[in-house]
DNA sequence: TATCTGACTTTGCTAAACCTAAGCCAGCCT
DNA sequence: AGGCTGGCTTAGGTTTAGCAAAGTCAGATA
């Protein structure tokens, strides 16, 4: 194995999980939107209001989280009111939760307001405070310095084409 | 305390340490330069074509990055080169890298090609693979789904005025 | 002294994201 | 039947992010 990491000028850009990851949700209103989806909100005016965008734009971005599978649009009537539509957090969706709440907490350490944040993410079982951690498969605890970059799959079967 | 959180259409927007958070790094560019930084990258020229980015778009993105104390520029020498600047994380910055292990996590997962995600980031000590997980103050793992959202100080501060 | 290279900056343009204001439609309520 | 409400869509305009191509500048290297 010559030394992959190297040169990766050429592959990071075309297969990197982060850009893909990127693609979907690398908009500001995308992700309030998914928070506002993840803290409960269902519908199209609570979205629209709570995130504080324009009701074209709620309806696009809407459209494409369901279109990429973020978000499931089902109908449901409440007692006396006529059927509408709702938007739920899919399986899909509901896995990018730990992206929030690592950006919640950065926002809480470094850009909070002087009386702090205005929202805390507990535990449901026991009202614990909630973070995002880094944890290797061997059970530590890891730091962000503690990383090492590795040629994974998908590099290796690009290099041996 | 009447249900505060019920009426969170008024703060939420203006006092959420996601959205401060995005209002740093909420765009594409910023990130990917952050991802690169926390891989190693120094060097301009090397953040602009990893990155994908054009040269006056990658000075511009540099250059908050470093206002907003994301990114230290320091001058360096290489040995028979000339004194030239280069871009490190700091402190701050490295505190994102939860965030960038849990986009890349959910790209490996939802939208990596058929080969594979190309890297694969390891615990430096032990080699075993590194992810982004919840847990709580009290030790437990954490679900997505095991969320209870809770008013934070901030916003009982606010609420007392 | 002249050239080369890395690290930008400047110029001029396109495209994406977002806004406000207004309009539309379905179904429940009177 | 007529109006109200929620959930959008349409129209028109601004702001931000991005590109490509060319220029600048400082300090090695020849």
């Amino acid at each position: 194995m010559t030394d992959l990491l190297a040169n990766r000028d050429a592959w990071l850009m075309t297969n990197c999980s982060i850009a893909r990851a990127l693609d979907v949700v690398g908009n500001r209103s995308t992700l309030l939107l998914l928070r506002e989806a993840s803290l409960g909100t269902r519908r199209f005016d609570d979205f629209a209001t709570r995130v504080g965008i324009s009701e074209p734009v709620a309806a696009a971005r809407l459209k494409q989280l369901v279109a990429d599978g973020l978000l499931e649009r089902r109908p449901y009537r409440e007692p006396g009111k006529r059927t509408r539509d709702e938007y739920v957090l899919t399986d899909k969706g509901a896995q990018l939760v730990p992206v929030l709440v690592a950006l919640r907490q950065w926002g809480d350490t470094w850009a909070a307001d002087a009386a702090g944040p205005s929202v805390r993410i507990a535990h449901h079982d026991c009202g614990a405070e909630v973070h995002a951690v880094l944890r290797c498969a061997g059970g530590h605890d890891v730091e962000p310095d503690e990383l090492d970059v590795l040629p994974g799959p998908g590099l290796l079967r690009a290099d041996a084409e």
